[in-house]
DNA sequence: TAGAACTCGTACATCTACGTACGAGATAAG
DNA sequence: CTTATCTCGTACGTAGATGTACGAGTTCTA
């Protein structure tokens, strides 16, 4: 290869640039919030018009992918941050204060992709971070910390339950914005805790 | 009034009482698994045709709401059954373990039932059995038996967020039937636990 | 067994959402 | 300023789901 990274032909247009990052911004709150918003939502949620959409993407379940790929990428951005000192309880308290909200996001998108996504994609790009929260996990059993008497996996999952829940909660006005958070991560640390 | 409880000119013929329930059952089913399974899915879960179906219910969203109702009923009846003889945390057990697949059920039907009903009659219906867990968590609260630094609301939903995971995990096959209840009891009173 | 109730297939009208085609006008890049 | 890129409206074709209309056949009930 004769040293360019990407095969594209020419760089994108900045206002196709600002464009793309509308919609992807648009597609993550309004599939968070709706598995089944459409394209036209979505293009009004970014205030463009639905060709623009689609002339970035091709069809809708590219979209969701992306929309996917992106909420994943900017939840292992504080996750890749947490400072790993200290024992596991103190860590996993860390990390989910900081980024529950974006886990919670993706566990939602994870229901919009449920479908149109081939089963397979979907483990895949939900792995790396779900890795993370799985290995603090066993870390935290082998302490001592966390409990034995269920299996990680059932734990892993828990977690993404309870974020999920008080995140709905929270849009249904039944918990305050300020409550959600601690609520949450008190919930989870409650389950986890041998 | 005289005498007539109600205003139905003749009785139901035996067959039909027949459909009406291999319709809800289908339907509680489906829609369970699928929030946006439709009425020919359900039909032909039910062994009937579609236009049976209609003959019964006039529209998908009044066939949801029956669904939700005979489901709701199902739930309501062990619960009801339910010794309240002991320690809020062993009743709440007992509860548990006799009803959680019900009430993932009731709650999976929720979903379904989200968007194709006014929010207000979703309330209504959700309202009694909802009470009952609701009346136990308070009890449990003034026994010392139960956590009282999150609110009674959250508490409540997140027994059903759980429930609805536990249902969730299994139908997905990452926990084995029999697992699945020990697993979900568990959980939920880790979090209740004071 | 006569009649009413029920079943259920086919066909059709409607609606909604997806995705495509075309093209005029706006905007960024060189 | 010139050109390629981008925006975005209108219009169209398609597909899937809902709900209606008709009618022939079947099964309960009395």
């Amino acid at each position: 290869m004769g040293g360019m990274t990407t095969a594209r032909p020419r760089a994108r247009r900045a206002d196709a640039e600002r464009s793309i990052a509308r919609i992807l911004a648009a597609a993550r709150a309004r599939l968070a919030a709706d598995p089944n918003a459409t394209t036209d939502d979505i293009a009004k949620a970014a205030g463009v018009g639905r060709m623009t959409l689609y002339g970035h993407f091709r069809t809708r379940a590219e979209l969701v992918e992306a929309a996917m790929v992106d909420a994943l990428r900017a939840a292992e951005e504080p996750l890749a941050a947490v400072d790993l000192e200290g024992d596991a309880r103190t860590v996993m308290e860390r990390l989910l204060e900081s980024s529950w909200e974006l886990v919670a996001e993706s566990g939602a998108l994870l229901d919009a992709a449920q479908g149109v996504l081939p089963a397979g994609r979907l483990r895949e790009l939900h792995e790396g971070p779900a890795k993370r929260v799985e290995e603090l996990i066993e870390r935290g059993r082998e302490e001592g910390a966390f409990r034995t008497d269920l299996p990680t996996v059932w734990l892993v999952s828990v977690v993404h339950y309870i974020l999920h829940g008080a995140a709905a909660e929270r849009t249904a006005g039944r918990l305050r914005k300020a409550e959600a958070g601690p609520v949450a991560v008190k919930s989870v640390l409650s389950v986890l805790a041998a």
